[in-house]
DNA sequence: TCTTTATCGCAACATTGTTGCGTTATTTTT
DNA sequence: AAAAATAACGCAACAATGTTGCGATAAAGA
C-alpha cells in the first residue's frame, strides 16, 4: 500500500498555503520558496496534497490556477465562494458564503466552482 | 478610430463557436479549422471578439480556457451557471439557471463566474 | 482604383505543466 | 541502530499553451 511521507519541501509548501489568506499559484509558491525545491517538485507536492484532500485547486476566471486551504464546514465543504481581484490578482475564500442555485436534474454535480471577480476590499 | 474588420478566419471562428453547444478550446478551435490560418492568429481572433463581447472566456475548475457565446439575457448576461462534465470534458452554458448569493460588502463586483462540474446528460 | 491600416503569417520566445530515470532520504523492519 | 523498502527528489527533456515583433497581405473607405 502507497504511504504519504512527510518532507522539508512538502511542509514548507503546505505552511506557505496554509497562513496566506490568499490563493497561491504554482510560480507564487515557487518565489516564496527561493531555491529550496525543484520546479518539478512543487507541481507533484501540490498534486499530491490535492489527492490527500488537505488543499485544493481553483481557477480563476482567466485559467490561473491556484491553491488554496479552505476551512470546512460540516457538509459540502467545497460548496463556497472564491474572489478573485481584478487589480491585485488575489484570490481568496469566502467561506461564510454558499450560493443557491439549480440545474436540470439530468446532470449529476460532483463539485461546484464559484469564482465572483472585481476589486477587493483593498482595491475597492 | 480603431475599427473592426471581418475576415474569413474570423468569420469561421465565430461561426465554429456560434454553432456549437459547448464552450470551445483554442486547440479545439485549431483542429476544427484544419489549416485555415495560423494557431497565433486563432488567440487573436478570441482576444478581439472577447473585446466586442460577441464571445465570452469560461475557465473550468482545472484552469482550461474556453469560448463560448451566450444568450443574453436583459441584465446580468454573464451571471450564469456553466456545466463542465468531468468525463467528456464538454463545457455549457446552462443560461436558464441563476444563481443566488451574496458577498460581504467591502467587495466590489464586477463579473461572476459559476461553474458546476460533474457529469453532463450524455455521460451520467 | 488607390490609400490606409487592421489583420495575417512566420519566427522566436515565455510560461506552464508533464514524464522518465537515476539518486536521495524518509519510514518501516530487522 | 543498522539495513531494507520505496516515496520523494533533482535533473534533463519534452509538450502544451500563450505572447511579441515585424514585414507582408488584404479589408474598407476615399
Amino acid at each position: 500500500m502507497k504511504t504519504t511521507r512527510s518532507t522539508t519541501a512538502k511542509t514548507a509548501v503546505y505552511e506557505l498555503i496554509m497562513n496566506s489568506d490568499v490563493a497561491l499559484s504554482h510560480s507564487e509558491i515557487q518565489k516564496l520558496t527561493g531555491d529550496l525545491c525543484d520546479r518539478v517538485t512543487i507541481y507533484r507536492i501540490l498534486d499530491r496534497l490535492v489527492t490527500e484532500d488537505v488543499i485544493h485547486k481553483i481557477a480563476t476566471p482567466d485559467g490561473l490556477v491556484k491553491y488554496a486551504v479552505c476551512q470546512k464546514t460540516e457538509k459540502h465543504s467545497h460548496n463556497h465562494i472564491h474572489f478573485s481581484c481584478e487589480k491585485c490578482l488575489s484570490v481568496t475564500c469566502l467561506d461564510t458564503v454558499e450560493p443557491i442555485f439549480e440545474v436540470p436534474e439530468n446532470y449529476t454535480i460532483k463539485e461546484v466552482n464559484f469564482t465572483v471577480s472585481g476589486f477587493c476590499p483593498n482595491c475597492s
